[in-house]
DNA sequence: AATTAATCGAGACGGTACGTCTGGTCTTAGA
DNA sequence: TCTAAGACCAGACGTACCGTCTCGATTAATT
């Protein structure tokens, strides 16, 4: 997901090392782009321009623009948040669509995660890195369910899969069309629904 | 969302009149790259080419590359399947969701829909037609559901809104992100799913 | 050298007679475009637009762009002004060039001699017009040098094609090249130089 | 009047130095187009085709077309003739101008120093580049003709501005209206009348 | 201290596509 | 049959980016 170089590197040494300004002022300038530009204003040339940095740089380090993207998405959302685990799954629910839908309220890691997916669709290598993002957190979400399952608080037929993509789906569906925003109320209305159902003779 | 223009326009006659042929043609060739060369491969230039058409033809008609895929989808899904009404929710979702799936998984009508949402995170002239073609759908769905509040069969309390979301968020996210294929199991999964929730005690 | 159509003409009667309105208000946007936006600034686009007349309307009744400007001219320099004939080639040569070079500092006839000058540099059914143009003024000028000649005044050996050159290539050169103006003082000293030569020996 | 990058420049380098291959491919373009295809087949897109090169790359070096244009003629009349100064006002002139017209009748000079004339009257950036052109060439004449006054030669009252005009405009005059040729005997024809003047008591 | 090698910035390169403008032709309704 | 309007195909315009390619200069680690 990121540009980084593994430490344990085989051919270390010899060379210049890599700047970390360099770095970072690619990072920020991507951000700052989409956050004042908008995707549509996010040119690897502006990113080079606006950070004071040769283009060369930018593709030695990050083989497309979406790899950039992606980097900067996990700068602005560096504290990986740990798997809740509060005991009940509806709350262990609540707090990671919370989490999530916040995020993508908030102007640059939205901005940045819908960059993501539009990359997605046009660049195919891009698009083979981004499923391993989004397989990490549909994993992440599974977990909880299976766990919600084992307690014997979710049906033991429950289809995983669905019930993520029950759950994510009106994520990015709400986040790419704007047809509503991603409110609180709204990660909380999701869960709840998902769990109730809404036919009136779900439960006999 | 088309370029079709209003049978009682105001502004009758005066100069040639519009010619189908030009417009089936830009159309016809819109479907074709977009089938060949796939989006990446859609660019004004080479559908004018295709054509035979002049670029300012294209101008002239649609505002937006978005607009103009748009109006191939239509094209694509011409036969603008009536609201079922089968007397009980379920089955009407069922085949309403059955059908959005398998446009999904048609290899022209599933490209144009990822376009038209790639293009309208890019082009807010776009996005606010785009933004009436989502609000369409949503209220025909929103119909059949409140259809099934009336007679009973869902939640007095369900809400509309959510609901919708639960439904073609779904969609939507196995459209953009291929984790899992858009398949007529899934569809059907997915509203059984809305229907009953997967929590065991979750009508206490 | 105009587009008017001869007054007796064969075919008359049958079908909307032609518009002297849509006829003039093309010669004047003409010579409004070419005073207001310049060469440049001409093209049939325009002038259709700005005199409220189709395209088709220009293109039927003249055949080029220069064809439109050559009119343009004979309508500002309307008044043929006849050959002078004051009994001297000097004062005559004065006559004629001081009223030419006048006519090239004219804001709007420069420009649509200017405008000729380019078009038939790039149009060749043009240029042709252009010539017969060219040669009816140099007629005129040979006549005025020949009288000269038969007077006595100018020599017997003076080469009529040379010396018409010389009198009318610094007129074309200076309405082209403004590297300096096209005074009064310019025109007479160009027409004495030509009489007494520069060369100190000249007559022995 | 050349894109020449001057030997000490003050901005040594930084970036990739400018490709004289490129250079020399537009030159050359410019030139087989202006054959071929003649001054109205000239076009930026085609230079760039037939080039092989980004039409960015000549818009970087070369602000006007008018301005390729006019490289191209330099580098046709590559050897920049010396100033002649064979102790004779006449001689001298008579080599200047001779070689003068040839150029113009060159097929390929002729139709570049048609173009660039053409161009001015176009383009204002371009009208500016081409008065320094046209200024150096008449300051290269009037040196000769004060040469010759100097010797005595030419009359000390000789109006330089005038006696330049009265050589190059018939040159100009024949180049752009082909109603005579631009022949070695026209060439001396010029100088010759000039010196001697056309009128038999032109001293009194 | 000198050498070596990878980095850095800057920016030119060949290309593709953009959205606009014009040229010249054509097709209508109405005079 | 002409006119005004304006759509049509064609293709050039000048701009923005793409991803690649040179440069001279910088910066360690290795000689």
């Amino acid at each position: 997901m990121s540009g980084e170089i593994a430490p344990e590197s085989p051919k270390r040494t010899q060379g210049r090392p890599r700047s970390d300004e360099a770095h970072d002022a690619v990072i920020n300038a991507t951000i700052a782009l989409l956050t004042h530009a908008g995707y549509p204003g996010l040119s690897i040339e502006r990113i080079a321009a606006t950070a004071g940095v040769g283009k060369r740089t930018i593709y030695r380090w990050w083989p497309t623009k979406g790899a950039l993207v992606a980097e900067a998405y996990t700068q602005l959302i560096s504290d990986r948040h740990p798997d809740p685990d509060t005991g009940s799954v509806q709350r262990d629910l609540h707090v990671m669509m919370r989490r999530l839908f916040r995020a993508g309220l908030h102007p640059q890691a939205g901005a940045v995660l819908r960059s993501m997916m539009v990359e997605a669709q046009r660049d195919p290598r891009f698009a083979t890195e981004f499923q391993t993002f989004i397989a990490d957190r549909r994993r992440v979400l599974s977990k909880v369910l299976q766990r919600g399952i084992d307690r014997g608080e979710l049906g033991a037929d429950t289809k995983l899969d669905v019930a993520v993509d029950a759950l994510f789906g009106p994520f990015w569906y709400r986040l790419l069309s704007p047809h509503a925003p991603l409110s609180d109320t709204f990660a909380q209305d999701v869960v709840d629904q998902l769990l109730s159902g809404i036919g009136v003779s779900s439960t006999p």
